[in-house]
DNA sequence: ACAGAATTGCGTACGCCGTAAACAAGCAAG
DNA sequence: CTTGCTTGTTTACGGCGTACGCAATTCTGT
């Protein structure tokens, strides 16, 4: 086991151990180190300083180990970057298996996915490289069609519906861990970054050439609400956008009935 | 002007340059070199083989220069991301400046957006790292609020739909761009890529904890359809989403048409 | 025409990164 | 004890972003 080579999968080993599948031989000493310690170790620093802290010194250093023991057991920075991602999302929560109603099972499916990545805001940075063949990814995925199982749709259009629902949660968790690391890099907290950027655009954008966008910073949307206001409000605004899609998803759903 | 240090908006002076209220001094011998070319440069190399490849030593190579020149005009990579960023993306099609009704004018303004992030995928992978302050996503951003100018929906919401729709479609385009960047990484077409992702997914995904999975594998959807396929397939992909996300505002606006 | 100032572009250098390669230390099996 | 495998270290290379200071060039005011 020296971290490097393909398998007949055509993923990396310690992809496949995240699997399961590989070869646990272990006729090994192994003294100290381990794949879950530098994984853990890489998500406590991607936590506390962000992805970019994370560098394969950093971990070694934090492990008090060198950099290259690290390869022993993870062949290259990028699948370190994928497992940390993996354990850090983590399966779905076990409530999520046997969803009842379509909507209220993909309702919640999307909450639960907005909770674990506001938590790891860090994994929407994690430059991506490839589709997610992660574990726990794919239980996200079966959990979200099984909320669809009754929705009457088909294959193809069960698996539209949730790309887009995971492509909004992505899409609203990526603003905020942008506005999150620009906050931290600022030294400021959110909801002033929020403020300030209301304020720059309103010193930039001039009322002729932009009154549409005057008239929003006008009714004080971006000062009250958005990402960087408290908890709740943000949530409230994922909520709202999450209702628009589902309404959507909704519209499909009745024409189906309506066709049957 | 020595591309350091900010000015009284709190942004950059390059940045600033491209918003137009960069004092202009220009006192100044500029032989060869400028910004623009810079820019130019960059997303050439980006285009080409991705922000990965974009160096201040590439660039500067390009234009036959040392890396050390860029920074007269620059300040730090990141600027000039941002720099090239905004000038790939562009402004909006003029023909977006008067949208009909909200419905049309919010699909035509989605489409617009996917067709210049698909031509310009590398943008999606630059690392966003504070709110888009840059003069022609502003732009998008009044036109897209145009459409809504007649939904009767208050400025919350109509800042929220946007959001909603802008995330979509760069989730979508995100999904593309990574599919794109994973598939001249391995050598193969995308929709290769694709019926690989799928086959893989087959094997590792058991069909007893993955029943729903797999009845989407079997149905075939990754081998004919998805971003990997024809253009044309890709882009009713992307249209069903659109279509239900719209279909959601619609259900928005009516019962705001009802209370009224 | 000329002096001086301002500004451009370059060379060098530093520290950090990911990782290839050869090597040393510890344990298992013979 | 020897042989061999696994583990972790050392050293080294090439590339990155960029701070600093110097040389060349062009503009400005006379």
């Amino acid at each position: 086991m020296d971290g490097n080579s393909e398998n007949s999968w055509g993923i990396p080993p310690a992809v496949a151990r995240a699997w399961g599948v590989g070869h646990d031989v272990t006729t090994a000493p192994r003294r100290g180190l381990s794949l879950e310690r530098i994984v853990r170790a890489g998500i406590d620093c991607a936590a506390a300083e962000g992805i970019g802290a994370v560098s394969m010194s950093r971990v070694a250093a934090m492990l008090g180990v060198s950099a290259m023991a690290l390869y022993r057991y993870v062949g290259a920075k990028d699948e370190l970057l994928l497992l940390m991602e993996d354990a850090a999302v983590g399966p779905p929560p076990p409530e999520l298996a046997e969803p009842a109603d379509w909507r209220t099972g993909l309702a919640e499916w999307a909450r639960a996915y907005r909770r674990v990545l506001h938590d790891n805001l860090w994994v929407l940075a994690v430059p991506v490289s490839s589709p997610p063949a992660t574990p726990n990814s794919v239980v996200w995925m079966e959990y979200g069609l099984r909320a669809l199982r009754g929705s009457g749709l088909d294959a193809g259009e069960r698996l539209g519906v949730l790309t887009l629902l995971s492509e909004y949660v992505r899409g609203e968790a990526a603003v905020a861990a942008d506005l999150a690391a620009a906050a931290r890099e600022a030294g400021l907290s959110p909801a002033h970054m929020n403020a300030a950027y209301g304020r720059l655009l309103a010193g930039l954008a001039d009322r002729e050439r932009f009154p549409e966008v005057n008239a929003v910073l006008d009714a004080g949307v971006l000062e009250a609400g958005g990402d960087g206001g408290t908890p709740s409000e943000a949530g409230e605004d994922f909520d709202f956008g999450l209702e628009r899609v589902l309404d959507g998803v909704a519209a499909l759903v009745d024409r189906g009935r309506a066709d049957a």
